[in-house]
RNA sequence: CGGGGCGUAGCUCAGCCUGGCUAGAGCGUCUGGUUUGGGACCAGAAGGUCGCAUGUUCGAAUCAUGUCGCCCCGACCA
């Protein structure tokens, strides 16, 4: 493609809004425009990108075994309302109606599939020899986003590769699943992204039931954890915490004293009023636990998990207490709850650091007052100890003796082993060898295709501009003719940018009658991995510039048989990413 | 949905607090010329409902109220 015949509205300067790397880039290098929040025109450029990643995916799916269909973005709500989703979703969900015959037919746009798939797999398969199946799409989805943000990490409107395995067995399942997991490794190695996959929260089914595949940014959205010695990763709120040597306070007990303390209840307003740290402090967390109230203790410093504290009592429904209940239970007002001296009596758990506490400080379940020099058992009792938080960076690990990292990462795939929830909400059922009816067992596989090249350039950029992999590159090489005006130049840069493109090469011809310097800083902005200067300087001596997008130093390579020397180091290139 | 910020030329921004000449600059665009290896130079030109509405005032980009849009922090996120 001539540069001169293309849209590539690169930008000097960085436009008002746009904060963070990736998003700062791609509209730098004319590769995406905002239409409006959360909603991105691409370009050329990044419609190049973006097409290349889904190739990678595609092939990778097709070689797992996985076939392609195309489902439509407008669904019949009535599928939604059928596995209760339709509230699930809330105003995620974008609903609207559209008036056939003189009646109303209510839609929505699909966010995800799960849904549409499982109503048609019921039409088609209703016996064992039909399994398994997995069944995926490329397709637009549509989420209204309470607060689009971060450019392209979080759109109301985003390209999404969703693959649905269909299975007889559990052990299918597993294997499906597990083929997944491995085309999910190979598409992020051949995009050239470092990435980490991590055990996620899988709601009530537990066990390994879900991975995230997660690219390490400080933009990121999630949080996980971190062994680098035995290489346990796992998304924060699932993370295991390993054993903790939680010793009994050796310090004096001070005697349970009462302050006053008004108009703060949060433990950070508490901590600056008494000028002491959050973790001297003790949070007391009324939850109603299958609606039964429950007090829920964790060091000042840490945050309860609601995951664990519901598995830890053994409930299937979590939420904090309304304010009602609170108020009921101790007495007080939100913001001053603490274990000594509840109004109604509760199970009181904790979390097991609680255990190592000495002098507290608590809420003294009246209004605008703490105590401070409470102590376990002394002052109050507690029922269970447990693993209630989420993982802080230090604890100790699940699976070594090395102490947890956390970082912050973009979440790029999911896969998850979805059992039978939809399949059994929709009726999707299957006869086996012995004519018996079962359920078919649903798992369900993600990747967010734009996010793939904005977790790229978020980690893979340089002051310069975006550094692509040549496999997600828009382009694979770059002519860049120096000085275009010139007959001899233009010449050779036209003849250079032919044989490029006959040798299959996927090259941007910078024809543009510009200064030099332009063409190279534009060339470094959009990131095209390899550049070929055609100069009068080099033309002199018979020469071509190549030039690396990552190296600093161009070497001089000879004019003659100039596209067979480029078209091999970017065959050789693209091996790396095969 | 809570808190904060910003809307002036295609882009980045000044002007606003303290109302008053014809609303500015840089970049980009167009014309002519000189240039040509890391965002050139000279001369000229086009380009604006100052987000929108209402109000205050002799007079509003500037003050007030409302509204819309965008961005950031938080909450939410199958």
């Amino acid at each position: 493609m001539r540069w001169s015949q293309t849209l590539i509205p690169t930008m000097k300067e960085t436009p008002e809004g746009a904060e963070i790397p990736s998003h700062v880039l791609m509209l730098r290098a004319g590769m995406i425009n905002q239409l409006m929040a959360g909603a991105y025109t691409y370009l050329p450029l990044g419609y190049r990108s973006l097409r290349k990643a889904e190739a990678i995916i595609r092939e990778e799916m097709d070689k797992a075994g996985a076939v392609e269909v195309h489902m439509p973005a407008i669904t019949p709500i009535s599928l939604w309302e059928q596995t209760g989703r339709v509230e699930a979703f809330g105003d995620v969900l974008i609903k609207f109606d559209v008036r056939r015959q003189g009646k109303k037919v209510p839609m929505a746009l699909g966010p995800t599939h799960e849904e549409i798939i499982t109503d048609l797999v019921k039409k088609f398969v209703s016996s064992y020899r039909q399994l398994p199946l997995t069944l995926y799409q490329i397709q637009t989805k549509f989420r209204n986003e309470e607060r689009p943000r971060f450019g392209v990490l979080r759109t109301s409107e985003f390209l999404m590769k969703d693959a649905y395995s269909f299975d007889s067995t559990v052990e299918g399942l597993n294997a499906s699943y597990d083929k997944m997991y491995a085309a999910y490794c190979k598409i992020f190695e051949r995009c050239g992204l470092d990435y980490l996959a991590v055990e996620a929260e899988s709601g009530p089914i537990g066990g390994d039931a879900s991975h995230e595949f997660m690219c390490i940014t400080p933009n990121g959205e999630d949080t996980v954890v971190y062994d680098p010695k035995s290489k346990y990763a796992a998304n924060v709120e699932r993370a295991e915490i390993g054993k903790r040597n939680v010793a009994k306070s050796s310090v004096e007990p001070k005697p349970l004293t009462k302050l006053h303390t008004p108009n703060v209840g949060s433990i950070e307003a508490v901590s600056k009023f008494l000028k002491c740290k959050p973790h001297q402090m003790l949070k007391t967390l009324i939850y109603s636990a299958d609606d039964r109230p429950i007090a829920v203790l964790i060091r000042g410093d840490h945050e309860a998990n609601e995951n664990k504290v519901r598995r830890a009592v053994g409930a299937k429904k979590l939420a904090l207490a309304d304010n009602e209940t609170v108020e009921k239970i101790t007495g007080a007002p939100v913001g001053f709850a603490g274990p000594v001296g509840l109004k109604v009596a509760v199970p009181i758990w904790a979390d097991e650091d609680v255990a190592g506490m000495a002098n507290c400080i608590i809420g003294a379940n009246e209004g605008d007052h703490h105590y401070v020099g409470a102590n376990l058992d002394r002052d109050f009792k507690v029922d269970h100890f447990a693993d209630l938080r989420n993982a802080a960076e230090g604890d100790p690990s699940p699976r070594s003796d090395a102490k947890l990292e956390v970082r912050k990462t973009v979440e790029i795939g999911h896969v998850f082993k979805l059992g039978t929830k939809y399949s059994d909400a929709m009726g999707a059922k299957f006869l086996d060898d012995k004519e018996q009816q079962h359920t078919i067992i649903m798992g369900c596989y993600g990747i967010g295709v734009n996010r793939i090249l904005a977790s790229l350039i978020e980690t893979k950029s340089d002051a310069n501009g975006i550094v692509w992999p040549m496999s997600i590159s828009p382009y694979e090489v770059i002519v860049s003719s120096v000085n275009a005006a010139d007959a001899e130049v233009a010449a050779a840069s036209d003849k250079l940018y032919a044989e490029l493109q006959a040798l299959g090469v996927d090259v941007l011809y910078d024809d543009r009658d510009q200064r030099p310097g332009v063409k190279f800083k534009d060339a470094d902005l959009i990131g095209v991995p390899l550049r070929v200067v055609v100069g009068g300087r080099g033309l002199k001596e018979g020469n071509l510039e190549l030039k690396w997008r990552t190296k600093e130093a161009a070497e001089m390579i000879p004019l003659a048989g100039a596209a067979e020397a480029v078209a091999k180091l970017v065959a050789a290139e693209r091996a790396k990413y095969k």
